[in-house]
This record gives structure tokens, C-alpha cells and sequence, in this order.
DNA sequence: TAGGTATGGCGTGGCTCGAG
DNA sequence: CTCGAGCCACGCCATACCTA
């Protein structure tokens, strides 16, 4: 086919657009398996696949949707993943479209085949029911109950949607926002409370990380130190070659002088261990290596991490818990608190999908509301 | 040989599920 | 209900093959 894959989303795209109020499948049945498979939001790697599926599909007329990995060795097999990662990470992110950031081809139970996709296999992924209704749409276009390309449009259709309502919710809260923004500003303890009540939400681990951010971000210009660009959330330590989850240098140097190492539980000897051996192999030499926990701190801990200081010959470990840390933090730059929140705020709201999910972003804009809101009575 | 294509692998930490 | 084991997504990396 002489049309490239990217004019082919290109098109598909804009039929869905064009008829975003009325389903593109006119089979109920199908349609619906379509919209669980787009708009289930613990899993969005699925539909993925059955974008890049539908995508080569179309692209490649001979080749059999249900056969994407060139291990099956027919000529009608054909590279899903390369299809994923070539042709539709650039579009989701050119259109915002809430899918998974990375190649559903490297998820666990699509990883490593070589099996044609029906609906008899049991691909072993969570939950079942996605993988099974995901397998059945590949089958109900190989039998020709609906073609690739209304898939493919179908899909999207449901992504502009549930993409839609996303933005739309964001708006309404950043609008009831502004509303309280001539109130009094809130407390020092009042933004504590806050983040406690955000700390306790789910899928809260990244958080810690941005307070301890948004703190030097806001402080820079008073301390002369500042936070270098974090590292992404899953990302192993010893790949980005950091030191720790957030790295602080002197404002005019690129020299990191203190490290922060964020732990959602307990801090244990083998992780002041570790932190020393980083410390030895990477040859960054800090004068502070800190650790932020939202855990208790054990007594040993405590005094492990003091005896590294006379060990080390100058490098000072210390345990900290979060909330205290952030709390001398807003009464040492109490007159900085409003700047404080605002930053927690961008940053939280910046994160990625897959750091801070889309309701834990929703819930911190409630949460603040709701404290605001309080005040003005 | 260089750049593109295709696929496999790993470490981390959140999450689910089932045993007790 | 609690808690530990194992599953899983995620982002990055490694490697091998192909072809101009």
C-alpha cells in the first residue's frame, strides 16, 4: 500500500473526530469491547495493541492482524512492536491520548511469543478479561465482522473521548481553584495536613520526591542551591548514573553536594550500605547524603547513619521523615509556604502518567480546594 | 560500515492475591 | 484483616541482523 503508516492514523483520526458523538462500529457487541479495552485505566498498554494490530493491518493488506511477531516466520506475519514504537508513541503523544508511554509488546504476557493472537490463547495478563476481549477484536477483524481500519478509527474515537473528559475535569478544578485564590493563604500546618492527606492516596511513592523538589525550588534563592532535572520514577538509580531520587548542587556548579534518596518504607542498614558503595563506584563525593522516609526511623538506623560521619571522613548520612522535613521546612520559609504549594502543585501536575497517575493529580487539586474552600468561613 | 530494523533483557517498586 | 510472595508495568539498555 503506497499510503505511509502515519497518513494512515492521520485519516482514521479524523473520522473519529468527525463523528465523536457517534460510535464509528455500528455492532454493539464489538463496539463495546472496543470502549473496555480503551477506557480500562488500570491497564493502557492493551489498547496499544490494538492500535499497532489495526495500524499494520491496514498499511500492510496481507498480513494477518493476529500475527504480530515475525517469529511466527509466515509472510504474513508481521513486527507489532515495531509498528508501537515507530508509529504510534509519536502519535499519542502528538494528540495527548491516554495510553501507556511505552510498547505494549514489551509488557509480560505479549513479550517473547511467537503465536498467532486468538481468541483461544491465554495470554496471562491482568485482567484477563482485557487480554480476552482485546484477542477477540483482533479475530472479529480477521473474520471480517468489521475492518481494520474501523478498529483502528473506533479506538480512537474512544481514546479523543476519554481524553476529553480528562482535560475537562482538569479544567474545572484548576477554575474552582482560582476561585479561593484571594483567600487567606493556607497555614503552614494547614499545607502539611494537605500533604498528608495526598501522601496517604494510592500510588502515592513519587510524591515525596516532588516535596523535597518543590523545597529547593523554592528556597533556591535564598540558599544558593538548587535541584538538578529528577530522573524518571522507575528508572533504576544505576542507569541515570545518579546518586540518588534528587540530586542538589550549588547554584552556579554542576557539583552535586547533597542527596536525597526517597524511601516509601523503612530504611534498613543495607541501604546506608549502598548508599556508600554509590557514593565509592560513581566518585561523586557529597558532603550530605539524606534520606527522606515516609516510614519510621529506627533508633539503630539513626545511629549507623551518624557513625558514617567520623567513618567517611566528612560525608554525613541522616535519616529524615518526610512529613517533619517538609514541616521545618514551611516555618523556616513560613513567608514561602504559598510559593511552596504552587510548585508542589507544577510539579505534581508535570509528573508523567505513569509517576503520578491521572487521579492522584485530580485528587491533590481536590484536596486543596477542599482546604481553601474551608477557610472562607 | 553506518544506520535502520527487530527483538530480547534487566532492575525497581507498586500492586494483587492468597495463606494464615 | 494483615502481610509476604510473586506478578507486572515501566524505562532504559544490549544485541543481532539487514541493507544501502
Amino acid at each position: 500500500m503506497s499510503t505511509t503508516p502515519a497518513a494512515i492514523l492521520d485519516v482514521a483520526f479524523q473520522q473519529a473526530e468527525a463523528s465523536i458523538a457517534q460510535p464509528i462500529v455500528t455492532n454493539p457487541s464489538i463496539a463495546k469491547k472496543i470502549d473496555y479495552v480503551s477506557s480500562y485505566v488500570g491497564n493502557r498498554a492493551v489498547v496499544r495493541l490494538l492500535l499497532a494490530c489495526a495500524l499494520a493491518a491496514i498499511h500492510r493488506v496481507n498480513v494477518d492482524i493476529r500475527k504480530p511477531y515475525t517469529e511466527i516466520g509466515t509472510p504474513d506475519a508481521y513486527s507489532g512492536r515495531y509498528y508501537d514504537e515507530s508509529y504510534i508513541t509519536a502519535f499519542i503523544n502528538q494528540h495527548e491520548l491516554p495510553c501507556n508511554p511505552t510498547t505494549a509488546f514489551l509488557t509480560p504476557a505479549l513479550r517473547n511469543r511467537n503465536i498467532t493472537l486468538t481468541p483461544a490463547v491465554n495470554l496471562v495478563g491482568r485482567p484477563p478479561k482485557l487480554y480476552e476481549a482485546a484477542l477477540q477484536l483482533l479475530d472479529d477483524v480477521h473474520q471480517g465482522r468489521i475492518t481494520a481500519l474501523e478498529l483502528l478509527a473506533e479506538t480512537l474515537r474512544c481514546l479523543i473521548i476519554a481524553r476529553n473528559q480528562k482535560r475537562q475535569r482538569m479544567e474545572t478544578l484548576l477554575a474552582d481553584l482560582k476561585k479561593s485564590e484571594d483567600a487567606i493563604p493556607l497555614s503552614a500546618e494547614e499545607i502539611v495536613t494537605l500533604l498528608q492527606q495526598h501522601l496517604a492516596c494510592r500510588g502515592s511513592s513519587r510524591l515525596p520526591v516532588l516535596i523535597v523538589a518543590a523545597a529547593y525550588q523554592v528556597a533556591e534563592q535564598y540558599i544558593g542551591e538548587r535541584f538538578l532535572p529528577l530522573k524518571s520514577h522507575n528508572a533504576a538509580d544505576e542507569q541515570t548514573g545518579a546518586l540518588g531520587d534528587v540530586e542538589i548542587t550549588l547554584v552556579d556548579d554542576e557539583k552535586v553536594i547533597t542527596s536525597y534518596e526517597i524511601k516509601t518504607r523503612r530504611v534498613t542498614l543495607a541501604d546506608i550500605d549502598r548508599a556508600l558503595q554509590k557514593i565509592n563506584n560513581t566518585g561523586k563525593r557529597v558532603d550530605n547524603y539524606i534520606f527522606i522516609t515516609t516510614d519510621v526511623i529506627e533508633e539503630g538506623i539513626r545511629e549507623y547513619a551518624s557513625s558514617m560521619y567520623e567513618r567517611t571522613g566528612g560525608i554525613e548520612i541522616v535519616v529524615l521523615d518526610c512529613i517533619s522535613f517538609v514541616r521545618h521546612f514551611l516555618h523556616l520559609f513560613h513567608r514561602l509556604r504559598s510559593q511552596f504549594l504552587s510548585a508542589y502543585q507544577q510539579l505534581v501536575l508535570r509528573e508523567p502518567d505513569s509517576a503520578v497517575s491521572q487521579p492522584l493529580k485530580e485528587a491533590f487539586l481536590a484536596l486543596r480546594q477542599a482546604a481553601e474552600s474551608a477557610r472562607e468561613f
